[in-house]
DNA sequence: AAACTTAAAGTAAAAAATACTATAAGTAAA
DNA sequence: TTTACTTATAGTATTTTTTACTTTAAGTTT
């Protein structure tokens, strides 16, 4: 505790030393898309509390670094892998929700392209799973909460904004895109008419390629044109599904 | 610092006596609703740090109190209301963001009937006002940062849920309700559209009451019929303006 | 009673969503 | 090389919703 006492700034006049009290710490709803499933990238504990039950990968966030940073860092730690795709949602903070003491947590969920890394356990969990968001296994901690908040929160978000691309590869068919819509939202879409909305936002950059090694006729693969979305919604263009 | 050094909970191995060295504290904006504006309440500060700057009201939460208890405080210590529309939106964790230390803040915005009450000074507000969203003044810490999430937040909630009726007297006409979504959103409807719209939802109870007091032709008086709402969200409906 | 203002209902055209049908382009087996 | 088969892709017709107006009604004020 080296903080000085200086300020008064609770209402109830708390002085400042008894004001750093709680532990923070961030935990993260990693989503993956394989096999036409959504899911989500769970640890088991290695550590007291709840040693041995799945959980979110989370940590604790130290008192100089920055709530993103630490996000990033339980991300990449798991992961090998940077830059990616991750808002915040929500702050849970419930008196009693960690067993040692107050700590609040914020929650975070990332979107990741499955293909091209490898999760690894790390000194805190001795095993890591993905898991269909549909039959996912008791937590430890509050984390059903954060996770059902999580899920409920992408689904939202994806209708309204064009994050669902994060989860696909750089390069993918129409009906790969309306496969990963139906997984994330749980309903069906006509074939015809998702293609012909999806074309007429024209968000979509056709490639010159098709599908490899498929035993039907391969369809064409599109890339997400980031830059004419950007410009779009400078225009007033709002995504929505 | 009485949390027994029974868990290593970080990734770190940091000992939990090291951990709680966190200020968590919430910010609320507070939205009304007056003369056909949006509004926000402000107070000017009466302590250190900042003082005399105008700032969200806010206030240190007490590590034996829940987040949205602490929230509603500062609510009910400022306007004397409870049980009054709140909901979090976003928490702001930057290294930097309090001069006094590490400080998280969670920011919550509520929606008030102006009709009904009077905000009052506490002790660490020297003054209290209702400032237009559209000519707000420079702000303490980092809550302009704050103001401008918490509106762009209402701005989209408002659109995807009916929450604009909390800031509507329970008695309102069709016009009143226009003009409010005008005000929020920044932009016109069209009035027999709107009306049609809003009508074709089949939300609101049409009253055996009229407007008094205007000079014109009165309007019909209308309220939002909550139990409906439950109703018809439980079928799918999903309210969409 | 006439002028005026806003409420509220109605209507017609345009656009978008929906539900299909048809065709094309590839692969695999005959 | 033809035929069957699967999926991609294009097209069309119907319905529904949105949009842009017009009209009528109901009240107040002069």
């Amino acid at each position: 505790m080296s903080q000085p006492n200086k300020y008064f700034i609770s209402e109830n006049n708390v002085p400042f030393n008894d004001v750093f009290q709680f532990g923070l710490s961030v935990d993260c709803v990693i989503f993956g898309y394989q096999e036409g499933q959504v899911r989500v990238l769970l640890i088991e504990r290695d550590a007291d509390p709840y040693k041995g039950s799945w959980a979110l990968p989370g940590d604790l966030v130290s008192p100089n670094e920055d709530l993103e940073f630490a996000a990033n860092s339980v991300l990449n730690k798991l992961t090998g892998l940077k830059d990616i795709f991750m808002e915040q949602f929500y702050t849970f903070g419930s008196v009693d929700r960690h067993p040692a003491g107050r700590v609040a947590t914020v929650g975070y969920y990332s979107l990741v392209k499955t293909n091209n890394y490898h999760p690894v356990a790390s000194s805190w969990a001795k095993s890591i799973q993905w898991f269909d968001i549909r039959e996912l296994p008791e937590l430890a901690f509050d984390h059903k909460n954060i996770l059902e908040k999580g899920i409920k929160t992408l689904q939202h978000r994806v209708r309204y904004r064009p994050v669902g691309f994060e989860l696909l590869p750089l390069k993918f068919t129409l009906s790969e895109l309306q496969e990963l819509y139906e997984a994330l939202l749980g309903y069906k879409f006509d074939k015809p008419n998702f293609r012909k909305k999806i074309l007429a936002m024209d968000l979509l950059i056709a490639l010159d390629e098709v599908q490899e090694n498929v035993w039907h006729r391969p369809a064409k693969l599109y890339k997400f044109d980031e830059g004419r979305y950007r410009a779009l919604r400078n225009e007033g263009f709002a995504f929505e599904l």
